[in-house]
DNA sequence: CTGTGATGTCATCGATTGATGTCATCATAT
DNA sequence: ATATGATGACATCAATCGATGACATCACAG
């Protein structure tokens, strides 16, 4: 029984963290298909075999990697100006999000596909449709999948860099003409 | 001076335009990076290795089949509702298109990048735009740029079938809930 | 008929990538 | 101290992909 935290050349837990972060920004950044494990390997500052014995395979941290990404439970809906505004803000520093880029770019692996498409749900589209359930329109759940596609073209836009006015736009100039796009929808 | 078109064996033009047709369809569905030359060539019925006397690279090919790809000068913009329509229609029927992945994934290659944003703008922003400053809205360019940005998000999401509800809408059921979001821009 | 350029075919290269197996090294219990 | 399992480093494999060069074959002019 030596410090709580003695620093052991081999730390096992602490690979496995390093690899989840550097995964989850690589992830963000460049999407799942351009990040290689050789990058993340080497980010991480570990060795690449690691991901196989820690993670099974690529998506096996990928989709670890996106359940750590997770933070609260039940955030708010788009609708919400801050919570527009912290993701803007959020895909300005780092990227866009493998979560969001799942919305708009469907992946191979099954796992993969079906384990964002929660996240997915569960951070965008089941809040928005609750509102709309409770404001008593029809088909909540279509409106707020298209909103929730809408909104991530507008973040996924914006650091693609095609639209060059949206790139360059402040977050406090874009907020308010999102949410009147997707008050469109309510 | 025999027939107009006699049936040589040896067709350089139909080389090309069978190659411009399958790479048309194939980065339409599945997006340039995960098109490979030996795909595009199998389906066009020819030698991989025509892409390269033809169009140099593949991303000759790709910048040559967009251009390939317009039609009409000046469509009309996207709050016209047959005009919306008929987007959906064809991504449904063919893929989204190799034009609007462009919003929202950026190339690698800057030449392949420039000619894609250059449709794109002609395509979709240019018409928003003019009408937003026939109605003297402020920052024209940039509501029509997020009106473009969201549009492609909902196509791209319709067919990426994360959302499922969005994936399975008619697209008389559809078309009237885009145009109101996009209304919220105007 | 023959020569020449155009067109098409084939083999293969070099680079990249995900994955695996092997072995060395360290921590810990006995 | 030593045995044992955990951890990590390294080499390498198999597959894929874009690209290129060499060669074969056809069309057409003379």
């Amino acid at each position: 029984m030596t410090g709580g935290t003695p620093p052991r050349r081999r730390d096992s837990a602490r690979s496995r963290e390093r690899l989840l972060t550097a995964a989850g920004e690589l992830f963000a950044e460049r999407g799942f298909e351009r990040t290689t494990t050789r990058d993340i390997a080497e980010r991480a500052g570990v060795d690449a075999a690691l991901i196989a014995r820690y993670f099974g395979n690529k998506s096996g941290l990928y989709i670890a990697a996106l359940r750590a990404e997770t933070g609260d439970a039940a955030p708010p809906d788009l609708l919400d100006a801050e919570r527009l505004r912290a993701l803007f803000d959020r895909a300005g520093r780092r990227g866009a999000g493998p979560v969001f880029r799942t919305a708009v770019l469907a992946h191979d692996d099954e796992t993969v596909q079906d384990a964002a498409r929660a996240q997915l749900h569960a951070r965008l589209v089941t809040p928005l449709q609750e509102r709309f359930t409770r404001a008593g329109l029809d088909r909540p759940r279509l409106r707020a999948e298209v909103a929730a596609a809408a909104f991530v073209g507008v973040l996924l836009a914006r650091g693609a860099g095609a639209l060059d006015e949206l790139a360059a736009a402040d977050v406090d100039e874009l907020v308010p003409l999102v949410r009147s796009a997707l008050a469109g929808l309510g």
